[in-house]
DNA sequence: GCGGTTGTTTTGACTAATTCAAAACAACTG
DNA sequence: CAGTTGTTTTGAATTAGTCAAAACAACCGC
């Protein structure tokens, strides 16, 4: 499993490598399969790979995800009333708009500068790492069905 | 079921009339326990009516708090990997600090005025309607605790 | 106050998302 | 190339929440 050319330095294999896991199929399968598709769940992924890797389960995937998470390769992302989601831009202080209606997620850079969102005004005692901000809105083409059904 | 003195405007059974709803025993329960527990679970809440209301169940408090969250009265809130909480504190724009180790959590006032918050840099075509900040930290309880355990 | 209508709650089953554990297996080290 | 250690598979279980139909009770109008 070498790269083609030496134009090519085989980036997601040295990035697991880099974070001290281990290099193997499926774990390729993902990692390659959330830079085209960010923003995807467990199942996706799963459904994604497994024409590539037949004999590939969901606990797989799951276990793959949660090592890359620990490893800080991908990042989580809970939106209300969906399944987790994961994608690999990390390290940057990005923000998500959900759509409320079909679930649909983008990506939003930091709003403001970054403080504001890592400062709260009072933290009772709290150690804060980070801030989520999550915007719930409704997609362009939720925007145009929603006008149709409803006046 | 009146109120004891004229002094009592029995607050909680007028909420829920105001918001179009009927009022009933296991609305009043939970109403009640929720201004005393903020961000309880649909569990958490269950646990804490159910001696004073047998015969209840997990899916009547469900019910509920569907009903309330679709009607003003509380508000829904998703930590990372715990149940969905329940809170009666609406209408302010405030956020929330979440114990990554005890998943406690605790009401942060709006971060700086609140317009940073609600106003993406690029939408992408999105309505937004609201932003969720959810900070992620360490209570102090757990501070202590994890400072026992690792050096 | 009483009865009917309509909204609520109960009951029971079911699904989706995720986790746990043990055995089979494969990547990397020396 | 063999051993060690981490990874994946297999299989089952759990948690959180949803759906639907029948029993029930609050509220409106008389």
């Amino acid at each position: 499993m070498q790269a083609a050319a030496g134009m090519e330095p085989d980036l997601p294999a040295r990035a697991i490598r880099a974070a001290g896991l281990k290099v193997t199929a499926p774990r390729l399968a993902v990692l390659e399969m959330l830079r085209g598709a960010p923003h995807s769940s467990a199942e996706d992924i799963f459904a994604g790979i497994r024409s590539a890797l037949p004999g590939t389960s969901t606990q797989a995937v799951y276990g793959i995800l949660s090592a890359f998470a620990a490893a800080g390769l991908v990042r989580r992302f809970d939106p209300p009333g969906s399944p987790t989601r994961f994608e690999c831009r990390v390290g940057d202080n990005h923000h998500h708009i959900v759509c409320v209606r079909c679930r649909a997620v983008r990506d939003v850079d930091c709003v403001v500068g970054q403080a504001p969102c890592l400062q709260p005004s009072d933290d009772s005692g709290f150690v804060v790492f980070a801030a989520e901000v999550t915007f719930n809105g409704l997609c362009k083409t939720c925007q145009e069905q929603a006008a149709h059904t409803e006046v």
